[in-house]
RNA sequence: GGGGCCGUAGCUCAAUUGGUUAGAGUACCAGACUGUCGAUCUGGGGGUUGCGGGUUCGAGUCCCGUCGGCCUCGCCA
């Protein structure tokens, strides 16, 4: 046996034992004569002591290790002499006293600082990222997303949800992101795509009967990256039969709840609030509000109506609105600061930032003269303007003045300590989604949430006569303004179905080419389903504080996309792509 | 695809207005040291300032290009 025990378990209830350790070398400390070694492991640290009075020749090879050289010791399990005890960690009341030391493996001199609390950059981790996992910070994350994990089976299985795995050699579903595409050897010129979710296999188990499914699952989806995104990405992914969205919410909201006392041992108070799509429009600009702090938005153009500033009432005649909302305490920041966040709101496409400061005498802007003393007071009032505080505006369509507004909103709020309150998770389901959302672009409308959520049934009628005023019975849970997971009623029969697919310009052909397997099993018995998907990773990562969800993925991928430690992707044989019979486009 | 930031020792960073031989901490190597635990003390090695070009008497610093990394918008049904 290497060892009897683990780094991270002797306790002073062990004086005496003879045991034996193995582990990575954490730290050493050479005295010339005694040499401590902290031993490490997954489960702790413990120190081990040579002396040379016990074995000569033990200490001589103990003055050789070095960090991260993997050994094997044996040993008595000893007391730490008066006023040498550690109190800083578990194990610091004992010590190992060495009879015996094995190197099982040296180690080079480690790429990066294996002590770093953090602060290492990100390329250099994920290029040593082995080295880097050795890390007992970057250890726990994973640790901590495996309970989280664990959680989420117990919590499922104790209410009779099936884990049902689902292809990952799928089909493309174009309308949706990009797909990841893999060839088909046997059949040329074909290709699967690897599934951007589960969703139709999970409403096709809802038709098999399966009642209640869950699974924790790979998604992959080729979309550019973000510190919230990845190319693959895990989904804790739910389906039901024969509910609504409060039983949804229900289950769902039993699983936050548990989830915050097992991990963090924090009492989730139910329910969780809800806001409609609408409400978090008007007062935070964005479907996935931060409800953390103020500074909420709010809608001025009755008052800017009534102002002889030409871009407030010129925006307005041309059906836009002037809202804007309150920088709380942001009165000092300078004419550079704001122009600066005008640079940053124009990328979005604001055409301008108007801003008023509340000072000693009340108002003052370079816009001030535009409102009569009456209508500048009615403003301070509407926005409870104190002195020292900013009010920014912003005068467009609804779309870019909520996305511009929101925008600052956060960055503002971020740009200072004290206006995110630390440490606390604030939940809201978000409820009454835009079933459809017109593209420019493309001149059609497009699936808010996908295209198989069902419409409110209020707003059926809708469909065919205000399709942008139509409803869905979609739902998005958020935490701190990021989207945790989301997902809808589906429709369960094909007449609704086709009706969908007909207002979003997807033609009966391309329907039954696309989705056709779908469409014939919802006539064979489809009952009526609906499920919710969540994103695990961005779960997991804000549950411990961390802004990247790199944070609590082993082996994550690079902004472009590749994997700093295994260089993938890569080119492959000529061999390779002859069996798939592909060909390469010449480019340089 | 657009916008922005960064790239200096293994790692984290510094280097005045463009000015002498590019420094510090840490890590590493050697020596000293029997109670340390971020050990300490003494000494030492370590640099194509990402790469290429330009401006200049002189470039880590300024300009252009390029590569890499990160953030962000588009995108992510």
């Amino acid at each position: 046996m290497i060892r009897t025990h683990t780094c991270g378990e002797l306790r002073k209830s062990n004086l005496d034992q003879e045991v034996r350790l193995a582990g990575w070398v954490n730290s050493w400390r050479d005295h010339g004569g005694l040499v401590f070694i902290d031993l490490r492991d997954r489960y702790g640290l413990t120190q081990v002591v040579f002396s040379p009075r016990t074995d000569a020749k033990l200490h001589d090879l103990a003055r050789t290790l070095r960090s991260e050289y993997v050994v094997a010791v044996r040993g008595k399990v000893a007391a730490r002499p008066e006023g040498t005890v550690n109190p800083s960690m578990p194990t610091g009341e004992i010590e190992i006293a060495a009879d015996d030391l094995e190197i099982q493996n040296k180690a080079e001199t480690p790429a990066i600082d294996m002590a770093a609390e953090d602060s290492i950059a990100t390329a250099q981790r994920m290029e040593w990222r082995v080295l880097d996992l050795r890390r007992p910070v970057v250890q726990q994350r994973l640790i901590f997303r495996h309970k989280v994990a664990r959680i989420m089976r117990r919590y499922f299985d104790s209410l009779d949800f099936v884990d049902v795995e689902t292809p990952f050699l799928a089909k493309s579903t174009p309308e949706g992101a990009r797909d990841f595409l893999v060839p088909c050897r046997l059949n040329p010129g074909t290709f699967f795509a690897l599934p951007q979710s589960p969703q139709l296999f999970k409403q096709l188990l809802m038709v098999a009967g399966f009642d209640r499914y869950y699974q924790i699952v790979r998604c992959f989806r080729d979309e550019d990256l973000r510190a919230q995104r990845q190319p693959e990405f895990t989904q804790l992914d739910v389906e039901m039969s024969f509910i609504g969205m409060e039983d949804i919410i229900g289950i769902i909201e039993g699983m936050m709840a548990l989830i915050f006392k097992e991990t963090l041992g924090l009492e989730l108070s139910l329910p969780i609030q809800r806001m409609t799509y609408r409400e978090a429009m008007d007062k935070y600009g964005c479907d996935a509000p931060d409800i953390r702090y103020g500074m909420n938005l709010c809608d001025v153009s009755d008052i800017a109506k009534r102002t002889t500033f030409r871009v407030f009432t010129s925006a307005i005649e041309s059906g836009g609105v002037i809202k804007g909302f309150n920088a709380k305490g942001f009165g000092d920041l300078s004419r550079k600061d704001i122009d600066n966040l005008q640079t940053d709101i124009a990328g979005i496409g604001a055409k301008g930032l108007a801003w008023l400061k509340y000072g000693d005498e009340g108002l003052a802007s370079p816009i001030r003269k535009f409102f009569s003393d009456d209508l500048a007071a009615e403003l301070a009032t509407r926005m409870n303007a104190q002195k020292g505080d900013l009010l920014l505006f912003v005068a467009d369509e609804p779309k870019i003045a909520n996305t511009c507004l929101s925008f600052l909103r956060t960055t503002l709020a971020r740009s200072r300590e004290g206006i995110i309150p630390k440490g606390i998770f604030k939940l809201t389901w978000v409820v009454d989604f835009p079933l459809v959302e017109w593209n420019k672009d493309e001149k059609r409308w497009d699936s808010v949430h996908h295209p198989f959520t069902a419409p409110h049934p209020d707003d059926v009628g809708l469909i065919e006569t205000d399709p942008g005023n139509a409803r869905s019975l979609g739902y998005d849970l958020v935490m701190n303004g990021v989207e945790l997971g989301g997902g809808s009623i589906r429709m369960h029969r094909r007449e609704m179905q086709e009706k969908v697919f007909n207002l979003l310009g997807i033609s009966p052909e391309r329907a039954r080419d696309r989705f056709g397997f779908l469409l014939k099993n919802l006539e064979y018995g489809a009952p009526p389903h609906g499920g919710i998907a969540f994103g695990l990773d961005r779960m997991v990562a804000m549950l411990q504080g961390a802004d990247d969800i790199r944070e609590v993925i082993a082996f994550p991928k690079n902004q472009k996309a590749a994997c700093p430690l295994t260089g993938a992707p890569s080119v492959v044989e000529p061999k390779q792509l002859r069996e798939l019979h592909i060909k390469l486009a010449d480019e340089t």
